[in-house]
DNA sequence: GCCGTTTTCGGCCCGACTGTTTTCAGTCG
């Protein structure tokens, strides 16, 4: 088991824990050992033998050591079997509702005997939650709600996760004798946010016509495989453990390209493609565009020469969503998207001041050796107080430390002293304006989770925008991908203002978070905001994991010169707001 | 359940906000 396993198995221990009203202690000893687990480099099943190495990890004592080592004999642990015994494993899916915390669970169990979100619904349907304590019209319609949202969003991943479970299996397949090119096709290739099922292509001697055979027993052999819905001669669909489906297809060689571009889409990109190939005698399928009057293989092999034999160039599967790039594909006029590579610094960060793991020095020489020029340490404000977020003393002693660092770098990374503050209810900053203007980067961010109109949500940001010292609108949609709902947000008069202000709106690639979609990011563009990526990161390893950002970025068609931390440390303050 | 040297016991984390409470419990980050 990996630690990632282990981790969520410690979490489920404290969430169950929550529920069963434990001491509030013990079970942050939970969630923190399962942080803990999450986080270190130590491989914990290999370590399990030796105590000293599990004890060296901050957090996990002696207790949780055993523990530890429960889960690598039993792949469970005592308490988590009792606990689950009690309450059912469907409560772990009731805490996942926003606005369903372990109170409430609890509440729910012991009063009405619900146990899973199916339940939760039949109940509220036939009316037997009213009455119950702190169960009113609203709480009850807020759960109502929640059950909805969560029901459509599942069956989505994540495109991280998604990434994840195809490179697994990918490097499977690709250890198979004549499968040789193995690739993600769908709506992963061309990096949705959220992907709803793997399309995997693989091609190869073993996958020719009639000689697939042993390659789709080996396919359907996958390790990670819960249950096998279809097996045939070239195609084999199965659900992996985590419920996510995957289709893989092996191809002849010979059609590898047309399968590719046909598997990739989007449905609306091929459909016009599709449009176009008939428009010019051809016509387009997932073997070959061939000629309509002899059937005759035009192209087939790889994309480029399909696209181009529709006389068009090459694009990048991000841009393949039908909004303008067959055209200028066919007009040769794809602009150039922003790469992983243009990125010259990263301006949000948090540090062990506040929510972070390493110091500012650290995060310096890890920004070096990830190749940027410069950096903005941005840890968090009072009133994040979970976070030790910090007031005015604490924040001038960090620009102080910040400038240290910054010296002692000696021009191998810049180091700017900046702040994430929180906005308030109000639209006013969670810190004063005497402070906020000895940093360079000041970032403005909403981090309230209550329900609050579209109407004050928006007023709220674009009152902190007015406040001068404000130069980034932090993840201004506030989502949570697949978790919360994202809350209401008038987009474009925000970004808007914000242009107008030369404020500059923040891509978080924190790859749970990517803020703007891409849809806003294309609003931020037309409506002429400028736009800036940051990884947002607490630990310095995450320094650089920008990827899943930047394919944002790329399909809102955004190029280098779009985004600000493109620039070197000079012009990328120069085109902030200036400060007052 | 973890941690530490002022401690091997007694700390550990807090503020904003909501709903339903007429004074506060619960959720969230």
């Amino acid at each position: 088991m990996d630690n990632a396993s282990m981790a969520r198995l410690l979490a489920e221990v404290a969430d169950l824990l929550e529920i069963d009203g434990g001491d509030s202690f013990r079970i942050r000893s939970y969630r923190r050992a399962a942080e803990a687990v999450e986080q270190t480099t130590v491989d914990v099943m290999s370590a399990v033998g030796d105590i000293a190495r599990l004890l060296e990890i901050p957090g996990i004592g002696k207790g949780m050591a055993s523990h530890l080592q429960a889960i690598a004999e039993t792949g469970t642990l005592p308490l988590r079997e009792e606990l689950l015994a009690k309450y059912g494993a469907g409560v772990l899916e009731l805490l996942k509702l926003p606005g369903m915390g372990p109170k409430t669970v609890a509440l729910l169990w012991d009063a009405a005997k619900i146990t899973d979100i199916d339940q939760l619904a039949e109940a509220i349907d036939a009316g037997r939650l009213s009455g119950l304590p702190r169960m009113g019209v609203k709480q009850i319609e807020k759960l109502r709600k929640g059950i909805d949202d969560y029901r459509r969003s599942a069956g989505r991943y994540r495109i991280d996760i998604a990434e994840d479970e195809a490179q697994r299996l990918i490097a499977y397949l690709r250890a198979f004798p004549g499968m040789e090119k193995v690739t993600s096709a769908g709506s992963l290739r061309r990096s949705r946010e959220t992907v709803g099922d793997l399309d995997i292509l693989a091609a190869g001697p073993a996958c020719e016509p009639e000689k697939t055979g042993a390659a789709v027993e080996y396919a359907a052999a996958y390790p990670g495989i819960h249950d096998i819905i279809a097996k045939g001669e070239n195609k084999v669909s199965f659900h992996l453990a985590s419920g996510m489906q995957v289709d893989v297809r092996l191809l002849p060689s010979a059609s590898y390209g047309a399968a590719l571009q046909y598997f990739t889409g989007s449905k609306a990109h091929n459909v016009v493609l599709r449009q176009r190939a008939l428009k010019m005698g051809y016509t387009l399928s997932e073997w070959a565009l061939a000629r309509l009057d002899d059937g005759s293989t035009v192209a087939a092999a790889t994309e480029e020469e399909i696209y181009a034999s529709l006389r068009m160039d090459w694009m990048p599967a991000e841009m393949r969503e039908n909004l303008g790039e067959i055209e200028a594909a066919a007009r040769h006029e794809l602009p150039r998207l922003i790469e992983l590579k243009d990125l010259r610094g990263d301006v949000h960060m948090h540090t062990s001041a506040t929510d972070g793991h390493n110091t500012i020095g650290e995060m310096a020489e890890s920004a070096h050796a990830c190749g940027y020029k410069y950096i903005a340490i941005t840890d968090h404000t009072k009133s994040m107080a979970m976070t030790g977020g910090m007031d005015e003393k604490r924040a001038l002693d960090q620009i102080r430390r910040v400038h240290e660092v910054d010296r002692q770098m000696e021009g191998r990374v810049r180091v700017f002293p900046g702040i994430e503050v929180d906005i308030l209810a109000d639209g006013k900053l969670d810190l004063d304006d005497e402070v906020l203007a000895q940093m360079d980067v000041v970032i403005a961010a909403v981090h309230t989770r209550f329900e609050m109109s579209r109407e004050q949500m928006t007023d709220r940001v674009l009152r902190a925008l007015e406040n001068p010292y404000v130069r980034i609108l932090g993840h201004p949609t506030g989502r949570l991908l697949l978790r919360r709902e994202p809350f209401a947000l008038d987009m474009g008069a925000v970004l808007r203002r914000a242009a107008e202000l030369g404020v500059a709106a923040e891509h978080n690639a924190a790859p749970e978070r990517l803020d703007l979609c891409d849809r806003d990011l294309r609003l931020a563009k037309e409506l002429g905001c400028r736009i800036t990526i940051s990884s947002d990161s607490h630990d310095r390893r995450n320094l650089g994991k920008m990827g899943f950002g930047v394919r944002q970025l790329r399909r809102a068609w955004l190029g280098p010169e779009d985004v600000l931390n493109t620039r070197g440390s000079k012009a990328f303050l120069a085109a902030l707001r200036p400060r007052p």
